[in-house]
DNA sequence: TTGAAACTTGGAACGATTCCAATTCTCTTT
DNA sequence: AAAGAGAATTGGAATCGTTCCAAGTTTCAA
C-alpha cells in the first residue's frame, strides 16, 4: 500500500545531490521502504523485478549508490555478508541474529549517542558511527513475535 | 610487551578449541602480534611469506579462521573493505580514517560497554558488539583542511 | 528540437574468499 | 619407533558480491 507521492522527497533529495529522479530509482526506493527489513542488493533486485522486469542488476547497484549518496538509505555491513540497505534514517544500532539471519533495528538513546561520540579523541571527526550486535534471540516460552 | 614464546598461549588456546598448534599458525599469529595494526589477509600473507616463503594464501586464510575461532584475534569489517584482523583482545572500538586508510583502536570505558549491552532488548543475547567510527583525523596545527 | 550530460544495460572483469582433491604432517596408540 | 587416523596444507578452480565498460537510451536546459 505505498500508493503515491513519496516522490517529492525522493526527487528533492536526488536533485539536491545533483542527481536525477528516474523511474528506476523511484521503484528501488519504494521497494526498500515497502518492507522495512535489510535487503541485500540481490534481494532488492528480485523485488524490483516484480514491478520492473527489465531492470538490470547493475542499475539496482547504481540506484542504491545514488540513494545512499543522497542520504535516503544507509548501508549496513556484517562480517562475511553482502552489504545490506536500510531505510531507517533514525540513528539506531543493528542486531544480527545469526540463527535466523534477520537484522533488527535497535534504538540508541540520544544521550548514549552523545556518549559514543565523546570517547573519540578530539583529533578525529566521525562522519558516521556504526554500532552492531551479533548473536541470537532467546526463544521465550511464548510464541515468537510474528513481526518479522 | 611482545616478548618471546607466547606459543604457550597459542598452543593452549588452540588445543582448547580442539585445534592443533602448527608452525604456520604460530607464524601467522606472531606476524599479527608483531605489528599492532589491522592487516588484511593479503597483508598477513605478504608478511608471513618473509619468514615462510612456501606458505599459501589458502593456509593464511585457514590460520586466520583458526585464530579467530580460538579467540586470539578478532575480525574487523568496514563497508566495501576486505576483512581485517586485530590482535587487540581488550574491548575497544575502531576509528577508520578514510584519508589515510588507517584504523585506530579506541578504548571503550567499562561502563559504556555495559550501557551498550543494556540497550539490547532482553530477548537478544549479544555474542559480540562492534562499534566503529568512520571519518578522518584533523591535522592539529597544520593547515586546516577538514574536508576530504 | 537539439545536444550534452546523465542514466541504463549486459556482460566482462575484478577482488576477496571459499572450496576441493591430493598430499603432507601431527598426534596417539602401540 | 612405526603405524594409522585425522587434521592441516596446498594450488588451483570456483564462487560471490560488486564494479567497470562501452554502447544505447533518456532527460533536461536552452
Amino acid at each position: 500500500m505505498i500508493s503515491e507521492t513519496p516522490n517529492t522527497t525522493l526527487t528533492q533529495r536526488l536533485t539536491d545531490s545533483g542527481l536525477r529522479s528516474t523511474p528506476h530509482r523511484e521503484v528501488v526506493y519504494q521497494v526498500i521502504l515497502a518492507k522495512r527489513d535489510h535487503p541485500t542488493a540481490e534481494e532488492v533486485f528480485d523485488r524490483v523485478k516484480a514491478q520492473m522486469p527489465a531492470i538490470s542488476l547493475a542499475t539496482v547497484y547504481n540506484c542504491l549508490v545514488a540513494l545512499v549518496q543522497c542520504g535516503l538509505i544507509k548501508q549496513v555491513n556484517f562480517v562475511r555478508e553482502p552489504t545490506r540497505y536500510c531505510p531507517n534514517l533514525h540513528e539506531h544500532a543493528h542486531f544480527h541474529d545469526e540463527t535466523t539471519g534477520e537484522i533488527h533495528d535497535i534504538d540508541i538513546p540520544a544521550d548514549l549517542m552523545a556518549r559514543l561520540r565523546s570517547i573519540l579523541p578530539s583529533v578525529y571527526t566521525a562522519l558516521s558511527i556504526d554500532l552492531s550486535f551479533r548473536g541470537s534471540a532467546r526463544s521465550p516460552s511464548t510464541q515468537p513475535d510474528p513481526h518479522d
